[in-house]
DNA sequence: TTTCGATAGTTCACAAACCTAACTAGATTG
DNA sequence: CAATCTAGTTAGGTTTGTGAACTATCGAAA
């Protein structure tokens, strides 16, 4: 692995996509790999984080904001439904939304996955020196602004 | 988003892995969903690459440098031959090898996509001020250093 | 008021990319 | 030469996404 060619760090966009492309890939792989070993997934306290931060968000609304289809969406939420982490509040206004919140159990989930040491991620970040976990600290809101809607992100 | 409690950049690996898991996350979602318009996934340049370093690596090789399985690899070999982007050399010395190589329009076709200007990561990158595109360049090694060392991943 | 177009959400059929288990075929070794 | 190891494939299943087509509801205009 070209170690040294990446750790030169370009401000070029093009050179900066091809070192980035290949470390996101491989380190999202290898976390649904292990995301997939416990029973809540990443995605899923994502999406319960998100229920809970805004309550009585509709499902297009979370679709839309993970840019993710709405069938896909429509999926999840009724898993997490099934689960009992989430509930739906038919809207008395609108009749056609179905307004989610958190349930007890979801908050529950939420912090025991928060709790779980096994968890593969922070497990190999405790193994990397403390540059390396700033320089991965630092690299977290850029991230996102990534993905950010483009208008928001002027 | 909370993007101001991200900024924070906390050095325990637990609440780092938590800012950095849906960033992630959300950025290989969208990797993926992009590449799949392109006739070249990012998975496919990430193979040809390392192909094209190592002239002559098996599928096996291939499959534990990226931490993936055999059959996995298999297919995606197969279907890069198919394109005729690499092509197999029967080993003399040992007829279970198929050693891979890049052929010349594999090469053209890094070459193309290294090129391609409308690139949504590439893009995206542009749009972000120099400080968070040097924050993602330093945030490149230590990504790939998460999936790295065997035998740290005990 | 009825009709008509937009919106919220679902079901369905499918695809990509991964896994494990079990197999074939060739190499190695006791 | 038989047991076993290794390279690679096939078969079948799971997860996580997609688009097309559908229902139900809302809001407005003729």
């Amino acid at each position: 692995m070209p170690l040294a060619a990446l750790a030169k760090a370009p401000a070029d966009p093009d050179l900066l996509a091809e070192a980035l492309r290949p470390a996101i890939l491989r380190v999202s792989r290898r976390l649904r790999q292990e995301a997939s070993k416990a029973g809540l997934s990443a995605l899923d306290v994502l999406l319960l984080v998100e229920i809970k931060r805004q309550p009585g968000v509709g499902v297009c609304d979370l679709a839309d904001g993970e840019k993710m289809s709405r069938p896909a969406m429509s999926g999840h939420v009724k898993r997490l439904e099934a689960a009992g982490w989430i509930s739906r509040i038919s809207d008395a206004k609108d009749g056609r939304r179905s307004g989610l919140a958190i349930t007890d159990a979801g908050l529950a989930a939420i912090a025991e996955a928060r709790r779980h040491r096994n968890d593969w991620l922070a497990a190999r970040l405790a193994h990397l020196s403390p540059e390396q976990r700033e320089a991965l600290s630092a690299a977290a809101a850029p991230l996102l602004a990534l993905v950010a809607s483009p208008e928001a992100a002027r």
